[in-house]
DNA sequence: TGACATTATGTAGCAAGCTACTTATTATTG
DNA sequence: CAATAATAAGTAGCTTGCTACATAATGTCA
């Protein structure tokens, strides 16, 4: 099974598989779980992931760009998303009366209730990546994690690699 | 700075950082830097992959299905990226001879020079994301990684979390 | 203050993922 | 062997990401 036995495998073994296709396998999947999940309340991830930020900071102006920011999207990703979840009356977006180049972006009650049942829901689905690992381990996992990250963030500041 | 110092801030600090997110931004911090790279070839991550898998079993006939199967994506999607891929001419799709319902996918010379050409610095790019770690929490990181793939391969099979 | 720069938002169009439905071909079986 | 089941591939249309370009509003400074 898998990949199949007839002899046409992508790589050897998983020693083998590049780290880039085991992160890719790894979002994708657990992105199409939640999503599958997320369906019977017509949501998905990543419109859950802006309003868990919108409930995160339900005190505080918010506008387009926070939202890009925070989340790590191109704006035009998030006008998208907010086109979607206001059709959908979780949020509001209303021009900002102190100053009209920004738009303010809040949730609705209806918003706030979906979110604030999901919270737990959500805490556990993440909990399922890390299912089995001891709490040392899990904290091994982040760190590493953080230093991929960081050596991404890296990256986007200097040239693509290849280039001798 | 990072997500504004202006208090609008996703989580409070990496610990609690959901693994769902770190991952996604991993992932499409990558994807967005080799995608930058190969934008001069006209390629993409994806498509990267897929003659790379092509490559790896140039010696046996492969299917949409095997691709499909392999990559872990659906049938549409990899019909999508064989299209841009045949136009480009760096690989073609002929209807089996033997079996009229499948299609073999070959490289075609350009193909396949631009594999070779490639192969080296893919895995340096795929190091890019490990750099500063050694041998050693590399291991680590790659048997964490495949725990929690093999988390979400349960999951697939299971019901979604939060039912009870 | 008027011209220009900066910043925030908006639009168009593409890639790559998906589901749901369709078509084509082969395999099975009564 | 004809009907049906199963499998492979194709199409339509959606979301979420992107770049490139356009517009709107504010900031700045000579």
């Amino acid at each position: 099974m898998e990949c199949g036995d007839d002899g046409k495998k992508f790589f050897r073994d998983r020693e083998h598989e590049p780290l880039s296709f085991k992160f890719k396998l790894i979002h994708e999947s657990f992105a199409a779980m939640l999503n599958r999940h997320l369906r019977e309340y017509d949501m998905t991830f990543s419109q859950l992931i802006l309003i868990s930020y919108l409930w995160e900071n339900r005190d505080k102006k918010v506008t387009q760009k926070d939202i890009s920011d925070a989340l790590h999207i191109k704006h035009p990703t998030t006008i998208g998303l907010l086109k979607r979840l206001e059709e959908k009356e979780m949020l509001s977006v209303v021009v900002d009366p102190e100053n009209r180049k920004y738009r303010n972006i809040a949730l609705t009650e209806k918003g706030v209730t979906f979110i604030e049942n999901d919270r737990v829901r959500r805490r556990n689905t993440d909990e399922y990546m890390v299912e089995g690992m001891t709490q040392e381990e899990i904290k091994i996992l982040r760190s590493l994690l953080d230093r991929v990250y960081d050596n991404m963030k890296l990256m986007e500041k200097s040239d693509p690699p290849g280039k001798d």
